[in-house]
RNA sequence: GCCCGGGUGGCGGAACUGGUAUACGCGCACGACUUAAAAUCGUGUUCCGAAAGGGGUGCGGGUUCGAUUCCCGCCCCGGGCACCA
């Protein structure tokens, strides 16, 4: 016999296997007898073409496609296909330090990373293989976008947002990540690990936030592990609280009234804007109300900017069922609007701007309109209080004072308007700008020592005691968080009780006496005469906010942020009129592809599609004279936001994926994937997918019913792998040496699978898997046509039962183990049946499909194992008729017994009390009590 | 700080529903084969102890005939969230 040749092997079966198109996944599949195979999906995710494959690559790949193999013998007809996430930034800096083409580097990178997936074995049906900067591909991720764009979840705002210095583009929140050390907070860029600054950028937002409950609620119904779970919860972030409303005093309805413009439009930010177009200021009239000049050359400029300043979700004109607007003011007409009762809030405030720039016309129109006034009164009441979000309004009669984030919009009313009322304006002032120049990493770093101001001259009225508290302005208030605003209550808030202790503010105690909610401190004033003492937190809680406030629920996930100002990705499908509208590409002229001309890739801080001309004048030439085409690209979670459903119907070209191809194979039944992705591509998936849903796109409302997380391979030094570190291995010289089988069952064999475990990868127990390998090869030499024993027959159907049941759930480790000791068994006995060896193979040619193969050929088989059923055991033959019985005295173990398994209870205790050892021991005692447990043990009971 | 996991030999890890803790593999030791080494095969390998025996699943208690498993209180490690009110 020739030894265990895996080189030649794999060589010849890779090639055979290609050549018999054994992987190619029908979309409907009929078993031998003609009836239908249920369709199975089992997905990894996709890799990012970087150039070459590691070890991680192998465990990510090579151990699910053992499930996949599983499935497949099972009957399934299995989908377990693979792609490229080829869009993205590491092409392109790859480009710019080697001077060569991003979309070259990233095609070169498939190939040859494709020949190293080959390499694997897997069971990859590369004729669905799906590439994201394909423009078949992307022309579909454009079509995505303008659905979700028609249907509102697109828009368009200016903000702080996350900014990576290195790759010189923004990222979304998820895609920094925090880490916190002793002394001090950082936050840094998921892609390269630099320290992420900030930026006041206008950028394209999807409204993930509005998918905020039914993303938290639905995941109780999904088969995934509970700490996947859990991390998606903490990142979405509900809180359930309540609301309240402080009304200021010293604060009158005009003067908010009169300011109520410049800080809805943000003064600040258009002030500069508007000097530059030639637009005169706010010109305050004798009425009191402010005006703005707009010279009839200018108006068009002038639209844009407040276009572009204002809610852009409002301009957006999908909005059907219209009634239609028209402000004007003396020279003409300014605006056309389009009332929707779903923007009425936006519609509202921009309503108000314009009544309060004095476009007296309209204001007329508008105050004969009831709806209009109503809202109005609402709205002025708001302006003349301060709304709070709090989880604790059993705290509320603890409040000594109130605290507003530096960019809460009334602190920009209340100081910046012609005649503050706030005392010390300037100094406010002053604190709100050096606030605005720390970074956020600055100001959230709970460790500083807090800082504020005092609005001074205007006070709070406390909504159920009627008393003033002052009002602050403090940066460890964030602005993004509920009203942006807290009541503070220093006896029971850690922070507030910091910042009451800096700036002396008084400290309450009003709920002392109460089992939950201790105070922190014992500086308070304990008072207890409020009407809901006696009550527990939870009861307080509710009664307050019932009589005082109103239920309220709020989240920290917040909108993803999809431009990114880089080349290598897909174009964002929207062209700007000469009025500086968006609008949609046209379904005709996608894709809208990337251009290839004139791109200079250096990262500049803007997106490099700008040097475009071929871009300008075909949006021109399409479009019209003074449309411009958007230059930036969308981050690549997009693209992986739904190309699981491309590979159910990877070559359409009328849709994306058909929907009743869609419903053969979606949802994905098993989705194996990193950790790392949990609150990214997890989270953004399963959003994309409740949008399309909502849209009567896709059937299903979540993408994935059940989630492996895998763990990870360290390296030989139980260090993360880092090429710094220089402990990267690379599986090509050890699939060389041993072979891919081996490979893939070791990575299968060092732990369960389903668990974040850290795996240091060790050759010793490569070494291992080889061997164990070798021995099922040389077991073809003492094959018999015995029958075999009674022993062996058991322990395989033991082997049966356990394997399945391993696979199955993921626990790759010890299913092998299990396969080890049926190995070792017959290498005592020296012969294996046929039926016994032929049933090993089975078992195990999920996790070395070229081995199993090849001895299943030499066995005389004419079809391939890998279409083999998969074994059967037989349940009444998984015991033996002779069971060893624990004998104990007390507990301990003291000796054993064999028996037939059907021996009487009493026969048993009869032999076990005259096994040596056991007699003696027993001899002068009483035996208080004996335990018996059918086929397990006899425990004796004696007095000590 | 809040919320999840987890802690078992020298190492990766097993253990049903509370029932013989340490399966399987690595490593190590000894032996066989060999001039020798590698490879391979065999034997042993939880700790203390020569043995008898005793201890032992992070620590301390508890429940039980019996606890890695259940309960209470701690410690440590990993992960998620975090000035989120």
């Amino acid at each position: 016999m020739e030894g265990y040749n895996h080189k030649e092997i794999e060589k010849k079966w890779q090639e055979k296997w290609e050549a018999d198109n054994l992987y190619k996944t029908e979309d409907q599949a009929k078993t031998a007898d003609g009836s239908p195979k249920e369709n199975f999906y089992t997905l990894v995710e996709f890799p990012y073409p970087s150039g070459n494959l590691h070890v991680g690559h192998w465990y990510a790949f090579a151990v699910p496609d053992i499930f996949a193999r599983f499935r497949r013998m099972r009957g399934y007809n299995v989908l377990y296909p693979i792609g490229f996430d080829s869009f993205g930034l590491p092409a392109e800096n790859a480009a710019i330090k080697r001077g060569l083409d991003p979309k070259e580097w990233t095609y070169s990178n498939i190939d040859y990373m494709s020949g190293q997936l080959k390499s694997m074995g897997n069971m990859f049906d590369w004729s669905r293989k799906v590439v994201t900067s394909d423009p078949e591909y992307y022309k579909w991720t454009q079509w995505l976008f303008i659905e979700l764009f028609k249907k509102g979840l697109v828009y368009k705002k200016k903000g702080l947002v996350n900014w990576c210095p290195s790759c010189q583009t923004v990222l979304a929140n998820e895609q920094v990540l925090t880490h916190s050390t002793d002394s001090e907070q950082v936050a840094t860029c998921e892609r390269c690990g630099t320290e992420v600054t900030k930026k006041d950028l206008e950028q394209w937002y999807f409204k993930i936030t509005d998918y905020a409950e039914r993303l938290l609620k639905d995941l109780d119904g999904l088969d995934w592990p509970e700490p996947i779970k859990e991390s998606q919860r903490n990142w979405i972030g509900k809180s359930e609280g309540a609301e309240f409303s402080f009304q200021l005093s010293g604060v009158s309805f005009q003067e908010n009234q009169s300011s109520a413009l410049s800080y809805v439009m943000g003064v600040d930010d258009i002030t500069s804007d508007l000097k530059k177009i030639g637009v005169e200021i706010f010109e305050k009239t004798p009425s009191g109300d402010y005006k703005v000049t707009v010279p009839k050359n200018k108006l068009r400029d002038f639209e844009g900017l407040i276009s572009e300043k204002l809610k852009p979700g409002f301009w957006n004109e999908y909005i059907a069922d219209e009634t239609v607007f028209i402000f004007k003011d003396q020279t003409g007409e300014i605006k056309r609007f389009i009332w929707d009762e779903a923007n009425e809030a936006e519609l509202l405030q921009l309503c108000n701007e314009y009544a309060k720039a004095n476009f007296s016309s309209i204001r007329g129109m508008l105050e004969g309109n009831e709806w209009y006034r109503e809202k109005l009164e609402a709205h002025s009441r708001q302006l003349e209080a301060v709304r709070v979000f709090t989880t604790r309004a059993d705290t509320l009669f603890g409040v000594t004072y109130i605290v507003l984030a530096p960019e809460h919009e009334l602190v920009q009313s209340l100081v910046n308007s012609q005649k503050p009322i706030v005392e010390n304006a300037e100094e406010v002032k002053k604190y709100v700008e050096e606030a605005k120049k720390k970074t956020e990493i600055e100001r959230t770093d709970a460790k500083k020592e807090k800082t504020g101001v005092e609005l001074q001259g205007i006070k709070a009225i406390h909504p159920a005691t009627g008393e003033e508290v002052p009002v602050w302005v403090a940066d460890y208030v964030l602005a993004q968080y509920g009203t942006g605003a807290v009541m503070a209550v220093p006896a029971h808030d850690e922070r507030d009780f910091q910042f009451a202790k800096t700036y002396n503010l008084a400290i309450t105690d009003v709920i002392a006496d109460r089992e939950e909610g201790r105070a922190l401190t014992e500086y308070g004033t304990v008072i207890n005469s409020h009407e809901f003492d006696g009550l527990t937190s939870e009861e307080a809680k509710e009664k307050i906010t019932e009589k005082y406030g109103t239920k309220k629920i709020t989240y920290k996930l917040r909108d993803w942020l999809l431009s990114r100002q880089r080349y290598w990705g897909c174009p964002i499908p929207i062209v700007y009129d000469p009025e500086g509208k968006p609008h949609p590409v046209p379904e005709e002229h996608l894709p809208w592809v990337l251009p290839t001309d004139n791109i200079d890739y250096t990262p500049k801080g803007t997106s490099p599609l700008g040097s475009s001309k071929e871009l300008v004048e075909r949006t021109e030439k399409i479009f019209g004279k003074g449309w411009r085409p958007e230059i930036d690209t969308m981050d690549t979670f997009v693209d992986s936001s739904w190309y699981f459903l491309r590979y159910t119907d990877p070559h359409n070209d009328q849709s994306f994926a058909d929907k009743n191809m869609q419903k053969s194979w979606m949802p994905v039944k098993r989705y194996s994937g990193g950790a790392e992705h949990t609150t990214m591509h997890l989270l953004y998936s399963r959003f994309f997918h409740k949008a399309l849903y909502d849209l009567g796109l896709v059937n299903e409302s979540e993408p994935f019913k059940n989630r492996m997380n895998r763990g990870l391979i360290l390296g030989p030094d139980g260090q993360k792998m880092s090429k710094s570190k220089g402990n990267v291995v690379d599986p090509g010289p050890h699939v060389e040496r041993v072979g891919a089988d081996t490979v893939k069952t070791y990575l299968a064999f060092i732990g369960p699978y389903n668990e974040v475990g850290q795996y240091p990868w060790d050759l010793g127990g490569i070494a291992g898997v080889r061997r164990f390998l070798e021995r099922v090869w040389k077991l073809q030499e003492i094959v018999t046509t015995d029958e075999d024993s009674k022993e062996i027959h058991i322990l395989l159907n033991q082997t049966i039962k356990k394997v399945t049941e391993d696979i199955e759930s993921y626990k790759f480790n010890t299913g092998i183990s299990q396969m080890m000791i049926l190995v070792n068994e017959v290498e005592k006995v020296k012969k294996i049946s046929k039926h016994t060896y032929k049933t090993l193979l089975q078992l195990l040619a999920p996790f070395a499909p070229h081995l199993t193969e090849e001895l299943w050929e030499k066995m005389g088989h004419k079809n391939s194992i890998h279409i083999e059923s998969w074994p059967q055991y037989d349940s009444s033959k998984l015991i033996g008729d002779e069971v060893t019985y624990a004998i104990q005295i007390n507990g301990k173990l003291r000796g054993e017994l064999r028996v037939a398994r059907d021996t009487e209870e009493s026969d048993v205790v009869t032999m076990a009390q005259d096994i040596q050892g056991i007699k003696e021991r027993i001899r002068d005692k009483q035996v208080l009590k004996t335990v018996f447990v059918k086929g397990r043990l006899v425990n004796f009971v004696i007095e000590i």
